[in-house]
DNA sequence: GGGCTTTTAGTCAATATGACGTTTAGTAGG
DNA sequence: CCTACTAAACGTCATATTGACTAAAAGCCC
């Protein structure tokens, strides 16, 4: 039963925060962004962007907030979606905050510029982070893992591996995205032909791409689908031999 | 960035809540537990169980006490997981609260008893809701229809239908969990094949069940696998099927 | 042209699926 | 005892999908 807040003896209130794992794939590593923090706790260590919940915004609202202010792109470029929250009450040492995590997914972008802010945000390979490369701050490194295994389980179902794409973009492309996202070599041949099958997945140009080596390939843009039927399912084997080789 | 909180003027404290959408299947239809608003605002209307977030609790401990306190049984008989965060500013007319719903799956249980608190928990079927027949306080509708595509989806790749079905059950009984969550009927060889081939879903007991009419059935307990290999997908064809009776 | 790469197309066996049909084992009723 | 009736359990078969593989096509570099 909900009472009045701020009158209540049993309601007790919260700091609320949002906390970004910004995914992109660069070469053939997937990177997620990271900020070191200026002040304690864990001063020097790197964190995942992300800051308080304000007064009258929501969750969404917060969270593309900080999503502008740490890659000064446009939210509509990327995906962006909440994972879920984080609640232990020893998770941050000044106290009691609970944090709302969200996953965003785009295509590789400039470093972001520092000295707009205090912070300075870097692209860090996911595989030195959860090798143990680079110690992140709070629970960042759980939270990271989670969004992990949601991203890897989000290819199998839906169409957002394209938002790792800038547009337009070949079909060996988007099998780098599978590859690297999932951590294990596609068969190109099944690939494309499962993919090319979905509705609305992939909208031709017509144009044509002509790299430094290797036949032309076809180029599309991003369909109207939002999910990917038939899924492109991981077996059990490749879940197993899904592994992040440590940077 | 993350700064003392309290003290920062940046820093922003919200009431925090935890809901619960607690699914069951009585008879041929999907139920949810709800109970009766005693106070302004929506008094008097039907709200998902939920409260205030206690100090040192995390969200799950949360919706455990929430979900002992209105349904008397184990968490662990039941299927609990967290669906998301919903935070629309205007979404409480008392002011800034946050929730953070849950969706929980168990066995039809009886009645909770009224008395051990002021508010009436009682079991209403979800078509009833979403066809108008019971207006829900707040955001509540929107999280209810949040939850249904959730838990729908849910069958699809995991083993939790099976949480509905009180130990042991029969394949019989599950497909009814699967007709009355998705809507729609499905050929009883054809579920029999995929359920009892799944790796570690149904674990024979020996024991049979022998039913008013028809054909005994073999029993069967609940495996230990969590994911349902391969999946049982909804057609594109079902999903739009897949309407709710209005009762 | 020869060697290299990557895209694109095609083959084929194994598997999964959907739509059926049949048998089995119980109850209910005459 | 015999006949309906029901639902479980099992089987069949055409089709679709998948994974493994071969091979051709179209560019590059030397």
């Amino acid at each position: 039963m909900i009472s009045k807040p701020g009158h209540d003896p049993e309601v007790s209130l919260l700091a609320v925060t949002v906390d970004l794992v910004i995914f992109t794939v660069r070469g053939d590593e997937l990177h997620i962004l990271v900020v070191e923090r200026g002040i304690e706790p864990f001063q020097g260590a790197m964190a995942l962007p992300g800051g308080y919940v304000r007064p009258g915004e929501t969750l969404d609202e917060a969270a593309e907030r900080e999503l502008r202010e740490e890659t000064s792109l446009e939210g509509s470029a990327l995906h962006l979606e909440q994972l879920r929250a984080y609640s232990e009450p020893e998770r941050d040492p000044r106290g009691r905050v609970i944090t709302v995590a969200y996953l965003a997914l785009g295509p590789d972008m400039p470093p972001p510029v520092a000295g707009t802010d205090a912070r300075e945000a870097v692209w860090v390979p996911v595989a030195s982070v959860l090798g143990g490369g680079t110690e992140l701050a709070f629970d960042h490194a759980t939270i990271l893992r989670d969004a992990l295994e949601h991203a890897r389980s989000q290819l199998e179902h839906t169409t957002v591996a394209a938002k790792f794409c800038p547009e337009p973009f070949t079909v060996g492309e988007l099998r780098r995205i599978y590859e690297v996202v999932w951590g294990f070599k596609l068969d190109p041949s099944n690939f494309r032909r499962k993919m090319t099958r979905a509705e609305a997945f992939l909208e031709p140009t017509g144009e044509q791409r002509f790299p430094d080596v290797g036949r032309p390939a076809a180029l599309y843009r991003r369909g109207s689908a939002r999910f990917l039927v038939p899924p492109l399912l991981r077996t059990a084997a490749s879940r197993d031999d899904a592994h992040v080789h440590p940077g």
